[in-house]
DNA sequence: GTGCAGACTTAGAAGCTGGACG
DNA sequence: CGTCCAGCTTCTAAGTCTGCAC
């Protein structure tokens, strides 16, 4: 069955605030209702076995599921966990359930771990069932049509019920995330469309045409108190248009970047001190891709900062280090908690001014203390239609990836050298984002694999190298016969295909390495215009395929269709 | 300006799967 | 034929930014 490609990019957009005509959908998935262990599953407290409502076992059922992970060793976790959980109790558990530490979950866990391994140990026939049933579910509840077009809809599972994941060490970790049911759902959807029915017996939350939004339904989560949406898959042409516009205001700010470099290069001499910190501030968005980091209320959730909200004690400033002069040293924890070290040379200016606004602070206190993403989004708006910091990043992204390729390209190399040399462009803009993972937890083993597998290759290589060579003398000696003749020219071809294998063990062995500790996919989805990799695709001979797999191709399909291979970012 | 709700993008980790390999 | 793991998909948290009320 062919998928419709709907070729949205060569029509003309809807107005501003219209995101759409007409749309239907069948509303979200809701998960399974909870289902009570079998009776020979035991929850013990202080060692005697003890039985729970429905409620508090479920709650505990999300604890047991956890056993094993480090949130579980977490104070704050396990605080928040049992708080949450007593809540959910019946007054006779809650009199009884003190304490966490007395509390055995292990029954629980091991049956978890019992139901996961006899799901991986189902039979071929009982996957394909479940296989189907799951397409099934996607297929009523994963498309929408907007505008008279299918479009997959990104996440149309109503999120479970569990334990709260805060990233770094977020206050609310550990707290329980609640059911979500028919009357906290709002549907989103066209006039004209039917209503898709809640599960049976309830009802939703409310029902509204708005056409100014995109999502088919939203409901408020319990730990924070903000909205959750049903959204359209990144494909969809909604997604698309947007992320083609977003590129297009990075290109426009290619176009006046250095007057506003001029200018705020000008302004680190300025008479007024906000206008002095937003021109440090916008060097750093600039130079750094730092985001705008807003002031986050503190106890709500892990302290991260960006840009704007940095503090005193996230800068240390060095005269001089390393052979550099004026050196700033970056050490604080941004979004996702993810840890951010640099040291930068920066301009004398720069450094003057940061050792002013350090000035009688304390740690604790916001460098930027007259500066706020607000103010500071609203002067970028005046340099430019559409322009505020995170478009910095994109700019800088997209710019990094183009001069990256333009350098480090080899247009005689082949694919595989030339893979590499794409994925080393990709490198650099994750690094200049800060795009960490965690290492594979099987790197070193992976390693020691490859290192193997080279060893094998380089074995055969030599192996079938020495047979050629036996040939050949065979053939001289022996009458020149056709027949040996022939076998040596399969053996050079042999040869060959292990040399060429060889050669990508060695490419891919150098490429995991230099990507310990970096992750692409993040760059690659959302800060790098499709059209730079997908020219440079065309212009060296690259499958597109080898740069984005088929997800990414079809989230892209407006730049595979539009770019040839002059395109410049 | 400031604070807040709402909408939407960006983010790394977890979970899953299918194909390579012995 | 089973095992392993790499790449993909899914999940949902955590940002950014806009617009509105005061």
């Amino acid at each position: 069955m062919k998928e419709e490609v709907w070729r949205w990019w060569e029509e003309t957009p809807h107005p501003d605030g219209i995101k759409w005509k007409t749309m239907e959908h069948n509303g979200p998935y809701f998960p399974p209702a909870y289902e009570r262990l079998p009776k020979n599953v035991k929850f013990y407290y202080e060692g005697e076995v003890m039985e729970l409502s429905e409620l508090a076992e479920e709650v505990a059922t999300f604890y047991a599921k956890m056993l094993e992970h480090d949130y579980t060793k977490k104070d704050i976790f396990n605080k928040n966990f049992f708080e949450d959980w007593r809540k959910e109790m019946t007054d006779e558990e809650r009199k009884k359930i003190k304490k966490l530490e007395k509390c055995n979950f292990q029954e629980m866990c091991d049956f978890f771990k019992e139901q996961s391994e006899a799901r991986k140990n189902k039979t071929k026939e009982e996957k394909l069932a479940l296989k189907e049933e799951n397409a099934k579910i996607a297929e009523e509840y994963g498309l929408c049509t907007m505008d008279g077009h299918k479009q997959k809809v990104g996440n149309f599972r109503i999120e479970p019920p569990g334990l709260f994941r805060g990233r770094g060490d977020h206050p609310k970790q550990g707290k329980l995330k609640k059911r979500v049911k028919a009357k906290n759902v709002i549907i989103n959807i066209g006039k004209d469309a039917p209503v898709p029915s809640p599960p049976e017996g309830e009802k939703w939350k409310a029902i509204q045409h708005d056409a100014s939004v995109t999502w088919l339904a939203c409901w408020t989560e319990n730990i924070t108190g903000s909205n959750k949406y049903v959204m359209l898959n990144a494909a969809a042409r909604i997604k698309g248009e947007k992320d083609w516009q977003k590129y297009e205001t990075a290109r426009k700010l290619k176009e006046c970047v250095h007057k506003i470099r001029d200018e705020y290069k000008n302004d680190w001499k300025a008479k007024e001190m906000r206008i002095r910190q937003r021109a440090v501030a916008m060097y750093f968005i600039d130079k750094l891709a730092l985001r705008a980091g807003h002031e986050k209320d503190e106890g709500e959730s892990a302290d991260t900062v960006g840009c704007c909200s940095l503090r005193v004690e996230h800068i240390t400033l060095h005269a001089q280090k390393e052979g550099d002069d004026y050196v700033v040293e970056f050490d604080f924890l941004g979004k996702d908690s993810i840890r951010y070290t640099n040291s930068v040379p920066v301009e004398k200016r720069v450094y003057k001014n940061l050792e002013l606004f350090k000035k009688d602070k304390q740690p604790g206190d916001d460098l930027f203390d007259r500066l706020t993403t607000s103010s500071l989004n609203k002067f970028l708006g005046e340099q430019m239609p559409g322009l505020t910091a995170k478009v910095f990043r994109t700019y800088n992204a997209s710019n990094t990836l183009q001069q990256q390729l333009d350098s480090l390209t080899e247009p005689d190399a082949n694919v595989t050298a030339k893979l590499l040399q794409y994925n080393r462009a990709n490198r650099a803009v994750a690094i200049l984002c800060n795009h960490q993972r965690a290492p594979p937890k099987t790197f070193d083993k992976q390693m020691t694999n490859l290192v193997n597998k080279l060893k094998d290759k380089k074995k055969a290589i030599k192996t079938v190298k020495k047979e050629i060579k036996e040939l050949k003398k065979e053939y001289h000696n022996n009458g020149k016969s056709e027949k040996v003749k022939n076998t040596i020219e399969k053996k050079k071809k042999q040869a060959e295909r292990l040399e060429e294998q060889y050669f990508k063990l060695e490419v891919s062995m150098t490429d995991k390495e230099e990507n310990k500790e970096i992750a692409l996919g993040t760059s690659k989805l959302n800060y790098l215009d499709p059209r730079i990799s997908i020219a440079w695709c065309k212009k060296h001979e690259v499958p597109i395929e080898k740069i984005y797999n088929k997800t990414q191709r079809e989230k892209f399909q407006w730049a595979i269709d539009m770019t040839d291979e002059t395109f410049v970012f």
